[in-house]
DNA sequence: TCCCAATCCTTACGAATTGTTACAGGCGCG
DNA sequence: CGCGCCTGTAACAATTCGTAAGGATTGGGA
């Protein structure tokens, strides 16, 4: 899918302008409000994906506004308001919104709880479930690993935990006690050894040489290190 | 379905309780950890639909702990934390996080987002009973799959909750315990075959290939996850 | 009541995945 | 160059999963 679109409701133009920003910079279609009305016609043509709405407004209730957003169009609400009171936030979650936030707020703050949102409604297209690098391409969704002739070879799921893990960290040190957090590892110290296991069938699953690997490289004694461009796509 | 379960991991007695009672006041069922190692071993046999987690835990690292949660079981997870700066908020979001609630905090509160996270969890149940999904169209009233040229195969009952537990949870893992939980099977040691057995039966009725299911993918030692964009117009 | 069919659990065994052990190197350091 | 310590990997073992076959249960109809 594209990025999602994210509509701004809010009366004050410098909050529209920061959020907008913020929204875009961080990758959305954004369409901003400074009044219900406006925001309901638009309604009419376009479906945002999450809509941010100010509780303050100078022609209509927000609060009775967002409860016919959540109810009747299934819409994800986060409510921006200057209304801070424990009983102002209880209310405004119970009539249906999904977040609260009080101003004043950090943009930074707002768009990862959009991105949580967003997350939960369609869990594997947020992220990305496809990574290519030098040649390869990644599959999560399939479990599978392409070259660049089209080859297929399907991997594992406890090789797919060691490969996203590299390559949502390229280029930078993993070390041993990252994976094994990471990668569910209690506490057994023999762990160590089944995660070099892990990293060799994947070694080899990439077709690397032992002698000189091209991709996953052994720091000695601290940990490993992917090189290779990943885009996740 | 029965009240939810929440589990609340803490390490301030004070708090825990104070939580479980405004929970359960609220109709919650609860459990309550003061580690995070009795809470990973609750895991093994309860499957909470929302964890209250600290980050301040005396055993182990608590945004470790939430990413694990969130991307391996697909939990709802809350984090509450005494760090307020924006930052730890955002970078607990993008970890996972369904939502991040500040100390010191009002119980209410708490409460009323758990409540926008469960109404978000499940909204589809009710609402209609046949649903399509890459090119197949599943009847729950008539009991009858279809593929994309109209040739119809009936399922039966068993097949049926294990093909709408899926078209329900789309793109998440499923764990066996999940599973377990929602077909009825009590406390069956040997029902983990039965479950098998289903699942079996319900790909052969898709026409997956055994060796590269495209729709029912199992995750080895946790449970599966059903891929396939699903609609339930 | 008896039979039949459908459904679904159980059993049993083979296959796949993963952790563990054992050992052969490689690395750093004196 | 020799000695510890770290890493790679082949071989084995323990889990976990897939599925065919058989039997228990249910419900309907003669």
């Amino acid at each position: 899918m594209t990025q999602a679109l994210v509509s701004i409701l809010d009366d004050e133009p410098a909050i529209r302008t920061m959020l907008a920003d913020a929204l875009e910079e961080a990758g959305f279609r954004t369409m901003s409000f400074g009044r219900a009305t406006e925001f309901e016609a638009a309604l009419k043509t376009h479906t945002p994906d999450v809509c941010l709405v100010d509780l303050s407004l100078p022609d209509k209730d927000g609060l009775t506004l967002v409860h016919r957003l959540a109810l009747e169009q299934g819409a994800t609400v986060i409510i921006i308001s200057g209304r801070a009171q424990v009983q102002d936030r209880v209310t405004g979650l119970e009539l249906g919104a999904d977040d609260y936030v009080t101003k004043p707020f950090d943009p930074a703050e707002v768009v990862a709880r959009i991105r949580a949102r967003l997350r939960r409604d369609r869990p594997v297209a947020q992220t990305g479930n496809c990574a290519r690098f030098n040649g390869w391409t990644a599959c999560f969704d399939s479990y599978t690993l392409m070259d660049e002739t089209g080859e297929q070879t399907p991997f594992s799921h406890a090789e797919g935990e060691v490969l996203r893990l590299f390559l949502e960290r390229p280029k930078r040190l993993v070390s041993r006690a990252v994976m094994q957090e990471t990668l569910g590892g209690a506490a057994g110290e023999s762990f160590d050894r089944a995660m070099d296991v892990r990293i060799s069938r994947l070694r080899t699953k990439l077709r690397e040489d032992p002698k000189n690997p091209r991709l996953i490289k052994t720091v000695y004694g601290a940990g490993y290190i992917f090189l290779g461009d990943v885009d996740w796509s």
